[in-house]
DNA sequence: TATGAATGAGAGTTCATTCAT
DNA sequence: GATGAATGAACTCTCATTCAT
């Protein structure tokens, strides 16, 4: 069972096909999962029919997969974005600003995330997840190579494999507490302090 | 749809048909997901015709939350061991012991409770996954609060909070990655290194 | 699938167990219907465990039909009372106590009966309820003999079939409406009238 | 549990597949009851996939009742047209028709209208059969009202309620006998000469 | 003899996928 | 190309019946 495109959505009509196929996925699993984000539900909430659905995605693990990878990719486009904005700063002062970003683009949508996440193994998609998270890890990797003099006890790719896993394991956290939003506040900071105490330790 | 026993299990036949049948469904949720862990898999599995395992449980669902509740308990069971056996050592080589028993506990089962987690909120099961972390991270708190004098700098409840989350993202990186066990050594001491950079910063 | 007694129940134990079985099957049956009575609900609410009640009944199909059995004698028997009660009364006086007498004992298991009356023929229980209705109608007919005098536009036989089949119906009608006393009460009377017309006519 | 169709079935191939489960289901009904008349003997009655049948019907409930409303529907409207064919005769002469026309059409499904019946109350269609037998007792009640001159002694809605009962009850015996013809044939005169009797007596 | 835990065939229902229109 | 009615395998769950204790 392919995971390509039957059909490379090059016109216009499709790539909208595919992208209000994507959104409505989107908008579904956060409330019925996987399993029970049924493919016509999907097309109906997609204004799309079923019939036209199955023309561009091969089969419903097709949509999943589509969806992980734009996800994913979106994530880190808005990590490199995060990076660039804060070029300038001194590197302490760095930290927060990031964390910040990380953490905003995780918690709006971390159900859609975790379902994603928890799907990707029995849908052999886990060796594309687990890629993208390297990439995302290398972007993080980059810069504190680039600072290493300001950080000399600490190995780039432990630290960002660090980095990277506790900003998703405390937003786990926060997410299914459904906290309050002054505590998602007080963890950005402590977070962004934790990182530093670590980073920047003598 | 209720989550209690049909049957309170008293009997010592009852009792291992209930375990046999959550021992199955852990089993089986790794590799298939909680749609695909279907009740005659299950069964199956535990060696148990349907009909007994619906005597004993309601649905499917109840399965699944009670599967949790044992999971979960267990986890704080395993975390007050490893608390109770670092009595005696100094604070901050408690930390690196406690951390490698939280790691090593999770790492065991950890698409397991991955699966339970994103699952857990179509099942109701949430609020019952919240007041366990909550548990969870009150033990760690407690450790804090005796430490105070050596810590004071942080506030116990948002360390615990970073702590327990830190702990889990990164297994949860190292899970999904199928890290190898150096790796997992590594993340292992690092972790306790961040940990004791972040409480101990003076 | 034989219908008799596993046992002859002559012992007083069985014979209670019996008596216990029925009634809570009677008891069962108007609101659950035939199916949704199952022979766990009736052992439980006959207080009698499951394996006893199939130590005396061969399977569930036997205990309906001893019910059909016993709900018809009883029947029979109470229309004997009522014809026995009015001897002595000139033969137009007759008519309403009788009446009243049979429209009481439908109306106290109407809901019962219906059920037992609709499965009967899936259940190879018609034959015999065809009897048991002949033997009631041949009740009537006894009495429309005895007064031929009185009543000589009517053959016995068919004016008895209408008689019973009349009294049926309209109460069917009452139970199925849940209507109030007071029209039961207009109805038993107007229903004496009506059968009074018909065989007194000149 | 709602009762309306899921999509309401405006193309000729809906309504024909509409019609031939309900047919269908008017068939095993009889032999089968409503429990062992299962939706997957009536689908392949019908010459239908259960898919298709599903996506008509939202549950086995509501094949029922859609049989009861068409059933009944069709009752009063033979009964109206038997009332109008008689227009013109004389009132005494007008009974013995519509009697037989109701005999007729009721003994043509007899048994299906039994389980029906008897299945109403579990399925929360008993208060629709009570209006449709209240509507079917009213166009008698029309009737005798326009006559109320030749038939002083009865009150009509009284009147109307025991015929309809008396030929329903009288119907039900001859059903479950499997009477003959010729006693059918008996039972249609006699019956009309009980409500002649009853309803133009002096 | 009495018990009730265990069985498993079979019920109602869903939903990924196809294909005639 | 687009549609959505149709399909049927597979799911969860029930309950008549048995048999070891």
């Amino acid at each position: 069972m392919t995971t390509a495109f039957r059909k490379a959505p090059k016109q216009k009509r499709s790539q909208s096909l595919v992208d209000d196929v994507m959104e409505a996925t989107a908008k579904l699993i956060p409330d019925f999962g996987f399993d029970r984000a049924t493919t016509n539900k999907i097309a109906e909430l997609a204004g799309v029919s079923i019939g036209s659905l199955y023309r561009y995605f091969p089969n419903k693990e097709a949509i999943f997969i589509s969806l992980i990878q734009r996800v994913e990719e979106n994530h880190r486009e808005q990590l490199r974005e995060a990076l660039h904005s804060v070029r300038g700063l001194p590197p302490r002062q760095r930290v927060e600003p990031v964390v910040a970003a990380i953490v905003d683009l995780v918690m709006k949508r971390r159900k859609l995330v975790m379902v994603l996440y928890s799907h990707a193994p029995q849908l052999g998609a886990l060796e594309f997840l687990v890629q993208s998270r390297q990439r995302f890890r290398r972007e993080i990797e980059i810069v504190l190579e680039e600072f290493s003099s300001h950080i000399p006890k600490r190995a780039p790719q432990t630290a960002a494999r660090l980095i990277v896993g506790c900003v998703h394991g405390v937003l786990e956290d926060l997410v299914q507490d459904d906290s309050a939003d002054a505590v998602v506040d007080t963890v950005k900071k402590e977070l962004a302090e934790l990182f530093c105490c670590y980073l920047f330790a003598e």
